[in-house]
DNA sequence: ACCTAGTACTATATAATGCAAGGTACTATG
DNA sequence: CATAGTACCTTGCATTATATAGTACTAGGT
């Protein structure tokens, strides 16, 4: 495939990655209280990648939104942690985002079927 | 559910639909020779909406990197038409962003599970 | 005591892009 | 010839992922 091919390919990938990113980023805080390397680390496992200038960001608007609260706890490697949970407005939001993510997956996957 | 978190969660669909959109498109050239008024019709059946101020920027790009190319197409009901089909890039990269939605799938359903 | 490395959070600037809104131009009809 | 319907295009705005740079804390070596 041509450099330029890929390149495009490679920005559609992102675009799709993009478009799911909240929601992982909710599934794994739904799971388990953790803080932004835990976040980065587990979904990486899932080979959904997210840098620290995507995640912090989005854990703030998470945090504006009261989806998510946090508390702090020291950390002896290094500076103090924001350990994530979500709050039950944002156990309701992940409910409403599964639902809608099911609903786009099949859409696609019938598009996809009958063309 | 308040109107607030409603906001919220319709932004958050808006970018799960957003990084799909280009597939959508691709898949729907990649059946029959259509025109804009046909993509937004068929996409709007598998609840995938699509507006003109979208779709035009979206097939312009995908002409200029030479996934698609158009034949105008005279009309008795108003102005000609571009009809659109694929290209054999358009076709490789049809395939390539098809495998991409798959994977993204797999690793969002199984976080969906895992959880 | 100081410096370096590693870790964690924050802030800023940039680029991409979906979408609303408004514009141009063609055909057919009254 | 004016209006309605259709089709394509452009401009401006808002959102947001990402790169980059910065601040601050701990631990360990010299």
């Amino acid at each position: 495939m041509s450099n330029e091919l890929k390149n495009y390919t490679d920005n559609s990938a992102a675009q799709m990655r993009k478009g799911t990113l909240e929601l992982s980023v909710l599934l794994v805080i739904s799971d388990d209280e953790v803080y932004a390397s835990d976040i980065i680390t587990k979904l990486k496992a899932y080979d959904l990648l997210v840098v620290e200038g995507t995640l912090y960001p989005i854990l703030s608007r998470l945090k504006d939104a009261e989806l998510v609260t946090y508390t702090w706890v020291e950390s002896k490697d290094g500076p103090p942690r924001k350990y994530y949970k979500l709050t039950p407005r944002g156990k309701e939001a992940l409910g409403q985002m599964k639902e809608t993510w099911s609903n786009i997956n099949k859409s696609i996957n019938q598009l996809i079927k009958n063309v």
